[in-house]
DNA sequence: ATTAAATCAAACATAAATGAACATAAACAA
DNA sequence: TTGTTTATGTTCATTTATGTTTGATTTAAT
């Protein structure tokens, strides 16, 4: 049996029972641990299964149901991957910055290092994370923009210049080796920029559909940004390189 | 089972609208009462239920009738009698700031003026604000008090002070002739300062279970307040008047 | 207001599961 | 042939899920 195969059997026994423990799976398929939980990691990444502690379950039944605007994003699987992945390159007592987006907003969710501070003008990350006490959590404030729910404008600007944090997550609508980061609306693009003033490393948390994008406002420079996340390399990546920048895939 | 099926269900019998014990719970799936507890602590943490002392509620607000939640809070209605008839008093193309707190909280579902501006610290409101297209929302930004979802400290308080409103909607726990108006945690007292500042007229929005209580931290004294609305006079009613503070009963 | 019972959070203990590093062997390519 | 890739297995330090105990809170009853 190759391997394709029992991944998809695997993914069909899941589906249909609901659940399945690695021990099950390795003694079913005459495999070590070690396989299945290869075979559940690719799984998971696209989407098939939700990894548990000694196995896995339907993607289908678990807590999260998106919501009919989220299932109407196509980068959605992408957005919460790319945002997970960021996640997972916070350490313990950092300070971060998380811009507003549909990309950066999943951050939270997969947030587990500790004792992070967390910098945000985002009306929905700060709003989930007022429930997590395991974090200080600094609202940027500033005049809320109903599209993006972002906090934007002076009040936005003269609280980040309040702080210095290790990293940045930014969010936004385009970025491309010559036009630069772009963004829709000019104020916003302002807060951004106030945001990369303050932070030591700039991660651009982007899904790849977003490459050779051109908003109208300029962020800033392509080469201010430090690290891209994103689900697949752009064309022109030998470029991106060559300014110094890295990508980190999910 | 694994815990995340576990966690499922919990939700979906929460959900359902039947509250649910962690004794109950514990024996239903066979586990220790700790188990239970961590998961609804999850649970609570990513939003999807309440927790209450014995089991948890569902988190929607949905329901006709009154949750468990609601009802632990006897003065429930008179805190939302109180906010609408605080939203009531807000006027076309009005500047207000409204408090962060138990009673504030309701302001914004009854707030039916036009061309309002709205500076708020508080999570719940901005992100209830966040949706609304027909006002403009400033968020003062701060750090985040888990307990009560107020944004304060330094950040709260400069940005306060970039604004002058009409009216301010403050919340309290505690209001007496004698000690003043005062709240438990003195970070917050100061930023409720600065929103007084920054007020033309000041309403105090609180039950009548307030009156001649004493908390901690000072706001200010008495006489800094303009009107009071509440769902019944105080004992000494006399005194506030004589220092020319009105009362707006429900 | 006092007391008893229920519930809770925090600290600790433990066994199972995991991820990461390395090892192996078959398949493949030069 | 020889080197490279791919899938898999093995080992072990770390993490996770869970249970247990204890002292503190909260609630209910007197």
């Amino acid at each position: 049996m190759f391997a394709e195969e029992r991944k998809g059997k695997i993914v069909e026994i899941i589906k249909s029972g609901n659940s399945a423990k690695v021990s099950e799976l390795a003694k079913l398929f005459n495999v070590s641990e070690a396989t299945i939980r290869r075979d559940l990691m690719e799984l998971e990444q696209t989407g098939q299964i939700v990894r548990t502690h000694g196995g896995a379950v339907s993607s289908q039944n678990t807590n999260f149901e998106p919501s009919f605007i989220e299932k109407q994003d196509k980068y959605l699987k992408e957005k919460e991957e790319i945002a997970k992945k960021a996640a997972s390159l916070v350490s313990d007592n950092d300070t971060i910055t998380i811009d507003s987006g549909t990309t950066t907003q999943f951050i939270a969710k997969y947030l587990k290092a500790k004792g992070v501070t967390v910098v945000t003008n985002s009306v929905n990350l700060a709003d989930e994370l007022s429930r997590r006490d395991d974090m200080e959590v600094i609202v940027t404030g500033g005049v809320i923009r109903t599209k993006t729910k972002a906090m934007v404008g002076p009040v936005a600007e003269s609280a980040l210049k309040q702080f210095r944090v290790d990293k940045l997550f930014l969010g936004c609508n385009g970025v491309s080796i010559k036009m630069g980061v772009t963004t829709p609306n000019i104020v916003e693009a302002s807060t951004k920029r106030a945001m990369i003033e303050g932070a030591k490393e700039v991660y651009l948390v982007v899904d790849s559909s977003k490459f050779d994008e051109v908003s109208f406002s300029l962020i800033c420079p392509a080469s201010k940004i430090d690290y891209i996340v994103t689900d697949k390399l752009p064309n022109d990546y030998e470029k991106y390189k060559h300014l110094g920048i890295e990508f980190i895939l999910v």
